[in-house]
DNA sequence: ACTAAATTAGTAATCATTACTAAATTTATT
DNA sequence: AATAAATTTAGTAATGATTACTAATTTAGT
């Protein structure tokens, strides 16, 4: 993988937000700093990165692929009202999965998915 | 909801299998018993069938939905490898997940999604 | 600097899904 | 069971996210 100011700027606009953003908000944003970058190039970058670790595919029910920078453990709730996709932290619930095998399927990692209401949609932070 | 042949022949469709389908494959199974359905009835009834608590859409990564006729809280692995959709027993994992507020998000569900192999690819299974 | 490989911007193509429409079916009402 | 209103359908067209293509530019290694 060669080096390119576009990727860099592709990862550090996926770095700079926690809101899971559509490839064509990142290419908005990514606009910006490079005002004639093309989708095509942004697709392209968000799915190397993808390839490369950098980057993950957040697990949705929605039509577009969203993409985070953080590839740590964590999961996620999608708002059944407004179909946000937030970090959600369970680290507080009694998640212990151990990774076994099971029906012969080797599982190497998890995401949790809730489904719920994000702050907004819930009447608990305003705005 | 009126009823309609088509769509129960949509639903029969959806529960007699376990691959978790997309759209177009319900579609050519249902055209087996009603040649001349079409695809968007298809897709119209397995939305319907999803909005009134029938059907859920698979959490997944990948391009086109997938439908599942089997509405109980149960988990999927993701096939890194083919991109299989499968039913996962995680029932002997120790998952203790208490659905509390957090940051002002309100969960009402989950699913839990694994990645890994599924059991074709991970050769513990034959065929 | 020179060459080969990778990347880009721009555009066209693909493909899943939804929207539209006139005809057919279902439901409720006499 | 005839009628009218609402729902559903088949078929086709439109939408919209993503990918493919191409000639020009940039990068990496001699």
């Amino acid at each position: 993988m060669n080096k390119s100011v576009q990727r860099d700027i592709v990862y550090d606009v996926l770095k700079s937000t926690k809101e899971h953003p559509t490839a064509d908000t990142v290419y908005e944003m990514a606009r910006e700093i490079a005002p004639n970058i093309s989708k095509g190039t942004v697709y392209r970058n968000l799915n190397q990165l993808v390839d490369n670790g950098m980057a993950i595919k957040v697990p949705a029910i929605f039509e577009k692929d969203r993409f985070d920078a953080d590839t740590s453990r964590h999961s996620h709730l999608i708002c059944e009202k407004c179909g946000a996709v937030i970090d959600f932290d369970d680290s507080k619930y009694k998640i212990n999965i151990k990774l076994n095998e099971s029906n012969g399927a080797v599982p190497k990692s998890f995401s949790l998915v809730y489904y719920g209401l994000c702050p907004k949609c819930s009447g608990r932070v305003d705005k």
